[in-house]
RNA sequence: GGACCAGUGGCCUAGUCUGGAUAGGGCGACGGCCUUCUAUCAUCUGGAAGGAGAGCCGUAGGUCGGGGGUUCGAAUCCCCCUUGGUCCA
């Protein structure tokens, strides 16, 4: 049933307005207790020669029907309050039907994600791309895409050589085996040492350089330790990747790919989308974008990194024919993205309009900017390993007599809900600082707190040991939490089309923080399983109704909901 | 030099796209309550100690960075300035 549609036709009738305009007009009080629905009266002023307020008690006499409870002036705003038995029967009914989502916007879709270099373990950054990136996968999964979640490893360079140099000379014949430390770490080592030992000795770096020349012209034994290293950084980001939860249905390899493009590029001049600078650089003049004028190709022809993201997309045209494609990549390179959408549009690519930079912001830390190269960096598997363990000692303390095994499996459960609600509770536009000492918590706005309304709902349900009833008399929900509850729960679908419409993901996370405070709230207030039949049975089957839906949430954030915790 | 992003109580943050009712949360502080479904002791119509806390409520705390403009109405839109971050040349 369409509340909106049935109260924009009444005011119709009275009123020189449209339904449609009506609808827009209409919208959600700040406070449930204030009605369901409001008309603000302020754009009738001016026509009908009359305050907002006058008109707001003048329409509230006239209009009436079914369905609605009430209907108030309140000020300037007419506010209508649903019958509340046929509220809660239209949004509960709807859930446990499984009618939510049924409107399928049918796109392929390619999401990439984190975007590693091979020459250092996964640092704070990349969990937060990681996790913003499977989020946007999963909410555009469930409004009805077909998501492909794809990678770019970046795997050649300077900075890689960097590592392998440092392991040429100092490392010998040293593996990750026999030093016993993850492979990714193991290639890190090098990095840092690489660095240290350049301070001291200026000269490496030139050697670095060169040992990149020799890369790109296939020198063999610098391609094979290449290939030796990259297999170990690989190796152990992968691992992490798993622990991340992310599942990388193709990783495109900058190796592969850094020289595609400029045919395209070459084509594109002929066409005259581009121009030949009076140095043979040939370049992009998007200064009417106020994006200045960008090269494309160097002097020597050589290509840039836009070259090859230009070149990379083909490619990935040619495997999954997208609608769409969204980056998830840092916000400083949001210069280089504007440029490269720009020209996608200028190829008439398309999907060139659907395109997207996620951009996300800096992760820094209370000292300040994180640099790899001197190893003041949050390590990804450092901090998934001391979140698992703070969680470890929360449940022991808790649960003494627990086996091992079910402390493992809560601890995980609970300890990744902490690290991933975290990240995923920003707007992914904003900077922010990562203290450890904060960051690190189970109370308050975290993911244990939504769990645990979970945990609670379960337990209730475990109580009661029966199914609960689906004959529901809807009018027995008469309390104000109740209320409040089902407001949430119609509101669910929202937000899930506008965290993915928008690439935000962090509306779902803040509706499930506001549906388990809502639920604790009336936890707190009201009995369930002491109640008369009638009332118990309603309250059982809301309950279930809230479960379901935070079950749902959850998911999408990649977090597990426990039944005991 | 130019461009982009951000500035909301001591700290963190939602709301800004799509203007609307008292700016919503969290952390920290102070005070209370309550108990993952109704604990324990005592006992009779009521009462009590201690411990514990992934929970609930209340109190204090605000020039929505500053200024101007548009509007019946601005945290939200426009302009200028400022601070921080980032990028381009």
């Amino acid at each position: 049933m369409d509340f909106k549609a049935k109260i924009a036709d009444a005011i119709a009738k009275e009123t020189t307005l449209e339904q449609d305009t009506i609808i827009t007009l209409l919208e959600i009080p700040p406070d449930p207790t204030m009605g369901d629905y409001a008309f603000p009266c302020f754009s009738l002023a001016k026509e009908m020669k009359k305050t907002p307020v006058a008109i707001a008690e003048e329409l509230a006499k006239k209009i009436s029907f079914k369905t609605i409870a009430k209907i108030e002036a309140k000020g300037p705003y007419l506010n209508f309050f649903i019958d509340k038995a046929v509220l809660a029967e239209t949004i509960l009914t709807k859930i446990q039907k499984k009618k939510l989502f049924v409107e399928k916007k049918k796109e392929i879709s390619l999401v990439e994600g984190p975007g590693p270099n091979t020459n250092k373990p996964l640092h704070l950054g990349h969990i937060r791309n990681g996790l913003i990136t499977t989020t946007t996968l999963n909410l555009l999964k469930k409004i009805g895409h077909e998501v492909h979640h794809v990678d770019i490893i970046n795997d050649r360079g300077i900075h890689i050589c960097k590592s392998m140099l440092a392991y040429q000379k100092f490392g010998k014949d040293d593996t990750p085996e026999k030093s016993r430390m993850k492979s990714d770490h193991f290639v890190g080592k090098y990095y840092v040492l690489f660095s240290q030992k350049a301070k001291e000795d200026p000269s490496l770096e030139e050697e670095a350089k060169k040992m990149l020349v020799k890369w790109e012209q296939g020198d063999k034994e610098i391609r094979a330790l290449w290939r030796k290293m990259n297999a170990w950084a690989c190796k152990g980001m992968f691992e992490t990747y798993k622990k991340l939860g992310l599942n990388v249905e193709k990783a495109y390899y900058e190796s592969n790919t850094y020289q595609l493009g400029k045919s395209i590029i070459m084509q594109g001049l002929r066409d005259g989308l581009f121009k030949e600078r009076d140095d043979n650089a040939i370049v992009v003049d998007l200064t009417d974008k106020k994006l200045d004028e960008k090269i494309l190709l160097r002097p020597d022809g050589t290509s840039v990194y836009i070259t090859q993201d230009i070149g990379m997309i083909n490619e990935r045209y040619k495997d999954f024919a997208m609608d769409r494609m969204v980056y998830v990549v840092a916000n400083e390179q949001n210069y280089h993205f504007n440029v490269l959408f720009e020209i996608f549009k200028l190829l008439k690519y398309p999907f060139a309009e659907k395109c997207y930079h996620l951009s996300y912001g800096m992760v820094a830390l209370p000292e300040g900017k994180m640099k790899s190269r001197e190893g003041t960096v949050v390590d990804a598997d450092d901090l998934i390993k001391d979140m698992i363990a703070l969680a470890r000692e929360e449940v022991k303390k808790r649960y003494a007599s627990l086996d091992e095994k079910e402390v493992e499996k809560r601890a995980e459960m609970i300890g990744m809900a902490g690290l991933r609600f975290f990240f995923l509770k920003y707007d992914a536009a904003k900077d922010f600082v990562f203290n450890p000492k904060e960051s690190l918590s189970f109370e308050g706005e975290t993911g244990p707190y939504v769990q645990y309304a979970y945990a609670r709902i379960c337990s209730i349900l475990e109580k009661h040991g029966k199914s609960v009833s689906e004959k529901i008399y809807y009018a027995s929900l008469k309390e104000e939490e109740e209320r409040n509850l089902i407001n949430l729960l119609g509101k669910f679908e929202n937000v899930v089309y506008s965290a993915a419409d928008h690439y935000k993901p962090h509306l779902i996370s803040r509706y499930l923080l506001d549906l388990a405070q809502s639920f604790n709230e009336y936890y707190h207030k009201h009995q369930i399983l002491k109640e008369e039949d009638d009332v118990k049975e309603a309250r059982l089957f809301l309950i279930v109704c809230v479960k379901d839906i935070l079950k749902q949430g959850l998911a999408l954030l990649g977090i597990d909901a426990p039944e005991k915790m």
